[in-house]
DNA sequence: GCAAGGTC
């Protein structure tokens, strides 16, 4: 009988080359060394498409090749024009030399095999590398067939189907990737090259690396990721402080005073809050209007993904995302814990959960809890959150420590027991029911005012005891991840009357905090800036390694000169969707679109390399102001650096240089002549949020101070014929929401007028202003990450300007009633600290 | 000496 035939097989990641093996062999694969020390091949019979064959399962290690410029020339610094790499040059898609034996693992494998089967991860990275590995294959042999596997679980259920289920490669998800990453490092290089030379040239004095380098390095996903942080700072320098007032009400009762929460929140008028705490002095007596009560649950969370770990590790240990994950490999290498890189947090359908409970159930600390579980009929199977990688399960402990390797875990990293620790309380707590309480609420009214007293009486603590700080009767756990305090309420009955305790309290709005590298992670999350594997590599990049951010304080990001300087720069130099998310998220959209076979490569290609020459030649052009502003920030001279004399420049200049794409549509021209920059003036529109438009009021020249971002509650402008008579623009007629308008200015909802002239329009801006500023927030690391939202500039809508900024972020009438911020900052809906009603998980 | 993506 003639040997079987042989199939070659190969994975994006060793793992799945073995687990694919051991449940297609029924774990009677064979194994042997590869070309590399990673890249092992498994060998079994199995019969694919009717044949029987010999299976030969090897690996790769993510990419196999990588874009480069082809010419030595454009590789060297020194010898060419920056600007060359972004059309000329040519560039070609090679093996690196630290890829060299991977690929020839892969080819060795290949020339004893007539057809190659791609299990590569299902996505789009994973479709660019089955091509990368398919053209290694075809070096070795070249008539080889090429099929892929897609799969989204590794059981054997799944292996089976996909074995059953062939297809060809994805040729245009995988020409999606070619593009983004012949553009990623064609920008990479050109503007990195430019910013390095120009600023060394002028004799700036740069930071220097490890290496004894300065490289004023720029990426598509750096410099937004230092944009975010910069334009929290500029938020905070812009922030004016608001006086606002608020009635506070008290009733002492069974030794117990408790406090009633005004349902107005606070207000922004002095006189309309004094008269109405006034009022309710006057009346001096409260009537009990409702007193309810319901059961609430809290929720133990999901099973740990790694921005999950990254985020719960950074908010309570204060460590780098990218040093939790070295830690995290560090435990897996060991055995502790499983593969810390997973988007999963769904345990598969066959999760040996009592397996790993028993392995814990000795833990000297957590042991009780895990008696609980297997003993206590407290175990309750984790339903698990909607994300799978099709690769890897959720972090979970696969080993339990003893006290000798704890110490040998300290020696490596102080941290490193508490990584293990959180990853053993973070499972147990998935496997547990929610904490049960009953939450009750009593509304009073005091001469027309509501005002609403919440109490909360835990029944159940269930996860909490292991996730927070521990039952009461011990032991006493530390960190605490979650907690739910108590807060009883004293007997109150419908209808009754009591004297309560009233004042009227005043107070200021502060400005947020700079931002929290949890901040951080979730806007690069929410704007696409970079993927999970990457995002802790990139806020390492810019604080690390390029010393453009730093941390200050409790675990804060904030720019250096030199970060700051830079965004500022390019702000300056009309190019800021260079720092805008906006960038990366037109790249990526367009990737998409020809993965989608929606668009050519080609066009796309040219389309975006035509606006990185165009941003180039800016700046290009206006070097000096790269130089002058990153040196006078370097010599603490720009004004700028001090917030004087700075207002944060939102991105006018493309305003109106960049025609209507660069904020919305254009609707007209509102004064033909600026006194301030003798352009035309225009008036222009996109969109807000909820359906809302914002609009604004812009000129030609970038930056102008006679731009006018118009109110929030503005629903719509028609420019009129007619002109103003006193100055040169035109007459406008607003229609205005009546439930946002600002108290005082009802009668506005339609209104004519000249903006730049009319006394009542100014002060209608102004009290719309103070309306927007927000009040500060108690503690935003335990905040829900804000929507993105139109802000002061009038940059609306998702993706434009909504980058979380607090300054003249626009908040609905309900998150303002919630009174957020000051010493409150309660849920209107369910009265909880740490978030809002729009957000209420309760 | 440059990017971002994959993974070890």
């Amino acid at each position: 009988m003639p040997p079987n035939a042989r199939v070659l097989n190969v994975a994006e990641k060793p793992s799945v080359a073995k687990e694919i093996s051991r449940v297609l062999s029924n774990g009677t694969a064979r194994v042997r060394e590869g070309a590399t020390a990673w890249n092992k091949v498994w060998e079994f019979e199995h019969v694919v498409r009717g044949r029987p064959v010999t299976m030969v399962f090897t690996s790769v290690t993510g990419h196999l090749s990588n874009f480069e410029f082809a010419e030595e020339r454009h590789r060297r610094w020194a010898s060419v024009d920056p600007r060359e790499l972004l059309v000329d040059a040519r560039v070609v898609k090679r093996v690196p030399e630290d890829k060299r034996k991977t690929a020839e693992n892969v080819k060795r494998e290949a020339r004893g095999c007539d057809t190659v089967i791609l299990w590569l991860d299902c996505d789009r990275e994973g479709e660019n590398i089955a091509f990368e590995v398919l053209e290694a294959c075809r070096q070795a042999k070249p008539g080889i067939t090429a099929l892929r596997a897609r799969f989204s679980a590794l059981g054997r259920g799944d292996a089976d189907r996909a074995l059953a289920n062939l297809v060809q490669p994805n040729e245009y998800e995988a020409k999606a990737v070619d593009m983004r990453m012949e553009l990623d490092l064609r920008l990479g290089a050109a503007f990195t090259r430019f910013n390095t030379l120009a600023l060394q040239r002028a004799g700036v004095g740069l930071p220097v690396d490890d290496k004894g380098k300065s490289i004023v390095s720029y990426g598509p996903c750096q410099f937004p990721t230092l944009g975010f942080i910069v334009q929290r700072k500029w938020d905070i320098d812009a922030h004016v402080s608001e006086d606002f007032w608020s009635i506070k009400c008290s009733h002492a009762r069974e030794g117990t005073n408790t406090k009633f929460e005004w349902s107005r929140g606070r207000l922004f008028d002095r006189g309309f809050a004094s008269a109405l705490h006034n009022m309710c002095a006057r009346a001096n007596v409260a009537t009990v209007i409702d007193v309810d009560g319901q059961e609430s649950r809290r929720w133990p969370p999901h099973p740990l993904n790694t921005i999950e770990m990254q985020k719960r590790l950074n908010r309570t240990l204060r460590i780098s995302p990218e040093q939790i994950m070295k830690i995290a490999e560090d435990l897996y290498n060991d055995g502790f814990i499983s593969y810390p890189r997973t988007e999963t947090d769904k345990f598969p359908a066959d999760f040996n959960y009592d397996g790993t409970l028993r392995d814990l159930h000795p833990h000297p600390q957590f042991g009780f809890y895990v008696d609980q579980l297997i003993n206590g009929g407290r175990f309750r199977q984790p339903p698990g959150g909607g994300k799978d990688d099709k690769a890897h399960p959720p972090i979970y402990p696969t080993k339990l420590a003893s006290e000798a390797q704890y110490q040998q875990m300290r020696a490596k990293n102080q941290h490193a027991p508490k990584v293990y620790e959180f990853v053993v309380r973070h499972f147990l707590a998935t496997c547990s029911h929610p904490a049960i309480a009953m939450k009750t609420h009593v509304d009073i009214v005091v001469a027309g005012e509501t005002f609403r007293a919440t109490g909360v009486m835990i029944r159940e603590r269930n996860y909490l005891d292991i996730y927070g700080p521990g039952p009461p009767e011990g032991p006493r756990l530390a960190p605490a991840y979650d907690n739910w305090g108590n807060s009883t309420l004293p007997l109150y009955t419908p209808g009754e009357q009591f004297v309560p305790a009233l004042s009227l309290h005043e107070g200021q709005t502060r400005p947020p905090d700079y931002l929290s590298e949890v901040d951080l992670l979730s806007l690069m999350e929410s704007h696409m800036i970079g993927t999970d594997a990457t995002q802790a590599q990139h806020i390492e990049k810019v604080v690390g390694e390029r010393g453009y951010a730093r941390k200050v304080g409790d675990n804060r990001l904030t720019p250096t000169q030199l970060g700051e300087a830079l965004v500022l720069a390019y702000d300056r130099m009309g190019v800021a969707d260079m720092w805008l998310p906006t960038k990366r998220a037109k790249m990526e959209a367009d990737v998409d679109a020809v993965a989608k076979n929606r668009l050519d490569p080609n066009a796309g290609l040219r389309a975006h390399l035509q606006a990185m020459l165009d941003a180039y030649d800016r700046v290009a052009a206006d070097g000096l102001t790269l130089t002058t502003t990153v040196g006078a920030f370097m010599n603490g001279q720009d004004n700028a650096a001090n917030g004087v004399g700075h207002r944060p420049m939102p991105p006018g200049n493309d305003i109106n240089g960049n025609g209507a794409d660069a904020f919305g549509d254009l609707i007209g021209v509102i004064r033909d002549t600026c006194p301030s920059c003798q352009g035309e003036s225009t008036l222009r529109s996109a969109p807000g949020v909820r359906n809302s438009k914002s609009f604004i009021a812009s000129c030609a020249v970038p930056h102008c101070m006679s731009r006018i971002a118009m109110p929030s509650c503005t629903r719509d402008i028609k420019i009129e014929q007619e002109g103003c008579g006193r100055c040169q623009g035109r007459l406008l007629t607003f229609k205005f929401s009546t439930l946002y308008l600002p108290v005082g200015y009802q009668h506005m909802q339609r209104w004519s007028g000249c903006i730049f002239c009319d006394a009542e329009f100014q002060n209608l801006l102004r009290a719309c202003q103070a309306e927007d500023h927000p009040p500060a927030r108690e503690s935003p690391a335990r905040r829900p990450n804000p929507p993105p939202v139109a802000d002061g500039y009038g940059r609306g809508g998702r993706g434009r300007g909504g980058r979380g900024g607090a300054a003249g972020r626009r908040r609905s009438r309900a998150e303002r009633d919630e009174g957020v911020g000051g010493q409150q900052g309660n849920c209107f809906k369910c009265g909880e600290a740490g978030h809002w009603s729009m957000n209420c998980p309760n």
